[in-house]
DNA sequence: CTGAAAGCGCTTACAG
DNA sequence: CTGAAAGCGCTTACAG
């Protein structure tokens, strides 16, 4: 198939008996073209396997059905693994193809990678964060349609797809008032993002929804959201006299810290205290023994997503609305929650 | 700058007073230009912020400047974060870009995204593995330069990229033993992948050079390289009499699991158990409590490495030797070994 | 309903 | 040492 020659767009013509005019138009649908010769025309591109160049098309037709995915650790972190797939499943099903790249969380080569991305012509951009951040899109971007993933922004102009954050936090809650549990810690940071922010709203409103009241002393904020700062944390939370019978904590990397805080006063998980996370990290909720029950962040969906947006936009600049969309989070049962008291 | 129409080579050749075949040879080199006229060019160049338009280039030069990079979770894993940004840099600083694919371990969508890496000309790929295997590149990929990274091949005309996985063992073993440890245990895989069998080599290798016997009791296999595996298999090494005093464990996940089953078994680590992992996965080794000591497999520079090669092939396909190269990985100390009885 | 031709922005023989 | 011209493989006015 891809050997010697590469199959052009003159070869089909030659084969189909008719112009490259009209071969571009058969493909394309541009225009009308008879039902024979289109047959004729599609019969020859199938036997000899023809694909359009896409560098040709791109140079010609200003486009070049290339989406950029620009993130910070985003695709080298296991967080969004699956949002770069469902972004290019949905690309690949529209004919486009999604780049991605990384900055490793460096602004300056950012940019840089930003403008190889401009520079090679993408349609657009799908900018992604790690978590849900408030960000303004870079100035480089400004010529480039943009749609934001994780992350939102001030800007009304600009489309983006988040988690329901509150939702989350609800979810968890909930989940835990289910089981029986009335004393419900939260662990979480300090960090000002729509994240940490989000789900201390939904804490609160879960915990009403529950009939129970805020204590705030149950909730305990470190300055990141590390297992580190979980156990630390957690620590404070677990020595105390009247200590919560679980603990809703901000992501898995903290209900790590949690179950080593849990281990050192000597709790057993999820018979002294039961524990929910967020984030469904299969490296942590799945590793940790007993599994981590975790609320999940539907990558692949924010991706596909975003994606469809995206290309929306490229294709229908004027009649695409602008959205920020807050996608619901299911809750994935393992085994760090029981009834209080063990039963 | 990125207004407007964009700049061409006409606007530079008109700016400069000379033709645009000046112009494109004054900035690639191909023949000489007279130093006034060169430098005229230049100052134009950078007065206008011309930057060749890489889709014309691609399709007159044949050449696009734009590498793939395939990988089998390779993107959306942790572990291999840093080569998809020594990748990244080390094209940049060669005026290519490093376009990230990602298939989540599905040959069907791999084969399809390698499709359009090729349909969309890139110059080359990096056949990327999530962990040292043995593979032989897709047939899809004949006509396109090769290198593999993370993985290795029969097909000695491939370049591929590795980390010196006895060397690892070697190393963690020589860590343990210069500890004062004499009762090492292994927690490997039953998989055959050059990996496994690699630190095997290097565990025995290892003992013998520092004067112990291998005891083939203390070499514990599950079938997957899971926290899950590690805390089981991890069990019955520890419930054991002549329990080992140290584990060299294949990877961060099962070391995970060794923490669990020492906590299980009452043992403390580092007092009662010394522990090394392999891969230095942050989501891990960092948040493990201690800190787990383990060996760090150089992806940034596994990265770098596989796209230099990969340029040089495709620029100078006949000059550049074709090797299989095993990088050495640098040890990680953190909190989980000392002398055994805690000394 | 279809085709000949221009042109996207470059690079590279071909001349001079 | 430099330029005019062909051509990479397409798409899209412009004609008919």
């Amino acid at each position: 198939v891809a050997d010697g020659k590469r199959v052009s767009i003159r070869d089909v013509a030659q084969a189909a008996g008719v112009s490259i005019t009209t071969v571009s138009h058969a493909l394309s649908g541009a225009r009308k073209v008879a039902p024979t010769t289109r047959d004729q025309v599609l019969g020859a591109v199938e036997r000899l396997g023809y694909r359009p160049d896409p560098l040709a098309r791109g140079l010609r037709g200003q486009r070049s059905y290339v989406l950029g995915l620009v993130g910070d650790r985003v695709i080298t972190t296991p967080h969004a693994s699956a949002m770069v797939l469902g972004a290019q499943t949905a690309a690949a099903a529209r004919g486009s193809f999604v780049a991605a790249v990384d900055a490793g969380g460096d602004t300056l080569i950012e940019a840089q990678q930003i403008r190889g991305l401009i520079e090679h012509r993408v349609d657009g951009v799908l900018y992604a964060r790690m978590h849900h951040q408030a960000v303004t899109p870079p100035d480089l971007l400004a010529g480039t349609p943009v749609v934001l993933v994780d992350a939102s922004t001030e800007q009304s102009s600009v489309s983006s797809i988040v988690p329901d954050e509150v939702g989350i936090a609800q979810a968890a809650v909930a989940h835990l008032a289910q089981s029986g549990h009335r004393r419900i810690g939260f662990v979480t940071t300090t960090q000002a993002t729509p994240a940490v922010t989000g789900r201390e709203v939904g804490y609160r409103l879960g915990l009403d929804e529950a009939g129970l009241a805020v204590e705030e002393s149950l909730i305990q904020r470190a300055s990141t959201a590390t297992a580190d700062s979980g156990r630390t944390v957690g620590r404070h939370l677990l020595e105390r006299r009247d200590a919560p019978t679980a603990i809703f904590c901000f992501n898995d990397q903290m209900a790590m810290g949690i179950y080593q805080a849990a281990a050192r006063a000597c709790l057993s998980i999820p018979e002294d205290l039961s524990v929910v996370g967020v984030d469904n990290l299969a490296l942590v909720a799945d590793a940790l023994d007993p599994g981590l029950t975790t609320v999940a962040i539907p990558q692949f969906a924010m991706g596909q997503w975003a994606v469809n947006r995206l290309l929306d936009l490229i294709e229908a600049p004027d009649t695409t609305p602008c959205e920020q969309v807050e996608l619901p989070c299911p809750l994935v049962a393992r085994g760090s929650v029981t009834r209080p008291g063990g039963a």
